[in-house]
DNA sequence: AAAACTTTGTGATATAATGCTCATGTAATA
DNA sequence: TATTACATGAGCATTATATCACAAAGTTTT
């Protein structure tokens, strides 16, 4: 019975989390896993493990469990990862750029860099290996529409972000993950998640200070 | 009146981003902002970012708002910023750890990456201006003690959890930021933030699969 | 083939986070 | 000094998320 409610973000972020460990099983031998072994493995309660899937429809078999073979196909299927994703890095002159855009793990995921833009132009036209030459970001628009880029990866510093909000939300990409430090928002065209390496830094320092002052921990 | 009540995490992520921009208000002559208008920019609810300030006391003014200067001075004091917070990132010769490592925008912030470690012999002794050499993992306890670091940054292959994931817990360290491709736990003496890149990608692709079939996007 | 287990899927319940509303305190103005 | 306007802090309402608990469905044992 498809009941049809809108699954939480953090659903999908577990469902992902759910795709790696199965894969991670592959030599194993495992055919079948319950909600109570992933649950176990992954932190998690068996029932939330059970609700994130039944959002999807029934893939579990009632004494038995999931079927590793048809759970990893329903999760690629609802996570859109049958085919490659092609992702540009904007601000690839940075640190934090160039090693996400050198980083190989990714591919393994389906998840393909295939250009790279930045404004300064000390850099543009520096030719990165297996990737190619880092684009001005002009040219951003076009080369969206010509590569069939999908993802953004934005990597700039908190100076350059002004100039280009605007042109990366119109850019045509339906997807932005953002380490600048500022929070895009997203909008009915374009999902943005953000990702704020300071702001972790800094609650972690916030636990810091607890701790010094004698509290307890404990959280996620 | 002091209500006792414990800050969600969210609060305390909010409460960095509140920093950072009143920070960034530094030249322009503001004296006094409201909840209003730290909403209005920051895309957040008014009611929201007073509940937020007020698990810490009363910081505002009926009225006319909360002080920048004295805000600063608070949001400092509860996240802990006043010393410098001693980091170490393990994992240092891979390319994200790299690139973490000579990112200098954490020391405006407070954050210094102090020691640098690794599994890999092939880059122990590796010299990395400003910080000093790559060391053994193996030296990660004694060093901790000896250098006061309080944060480990974690850049290493999901092939080297399993070796490094006691080590890192029982090291002494009080915070663990994590981009493992591995939930880590929080316990009672050690607070840990995980920040799963693929995960993030993966839930993205969702987004792209969901508006291919037409729906909207609408969420954060 | 009945009984005893196991495990799913889901309604009911608990917990948490967010947003609304307003009494109360403060400042500016007449 | 009274009036008006404004903004906080807090209680309450609403929404979202997570957990519990159990009936229904499948498997294994006797």
């Amino acid at each position: 019975m498809a009941k049809k409610l809108v699954p939480p973000q953090a659903t999908i972020r577990r469902l992902s989390i759910y795709l790696r460990y199965i894969n991670g099983l592959d030599g194993d031998g495992v055919k079948v896993i319950s909600s109570h072994d992933l649950a176990r493995r992954l932190a998690l309660n068996p029932a939330q493990v059970r609700k994130d899937l039944a959002y999807f429809g029934e893939f579990g078999k009632r004494g038995v469990g999931y079927s590793v073979k048809k759970l990893r196909e329903h999760l690629v299927k609802i996570l859109g990862l049958q085919t490659m994703r092609k992702v540009a890095i904007v601000g690839a002159g940075g640190r934090l750029g160039t090693a996400l855009a050198l980083y190989t793990g990714f591919e393994k995921r389906n998840f393909k860099v295939c250009a790279l833009f930045d404004k300064d132009p000390t850099v543009i036209g520096n030719d990165v290996e297996g990737i190619g030459k880092i684009m001005s970001i002009d040219t951003l628009p076009g080369m969206v529409k010509e590569k069939g880029i999908e993802i953004l990866v934005l990597t700039i510093p908190a100076s350059a972000i002004k100039e280009i909000y605007d042109l990366v939300m119109l850019s045509g990409v339906k997807a932005v993950l953002n380490f600048a430090p500022f929070k895009m928002l997203s909008t009915e065209s374009v999902a943005v998640h953000n990702v704020d390496l300071t702001t972790e830094l800094e609650s972690l320092s916030y636990h810091l200070s607890l701790s010094e002052s004698g509290f307890p921990i404990l959280e996620e």
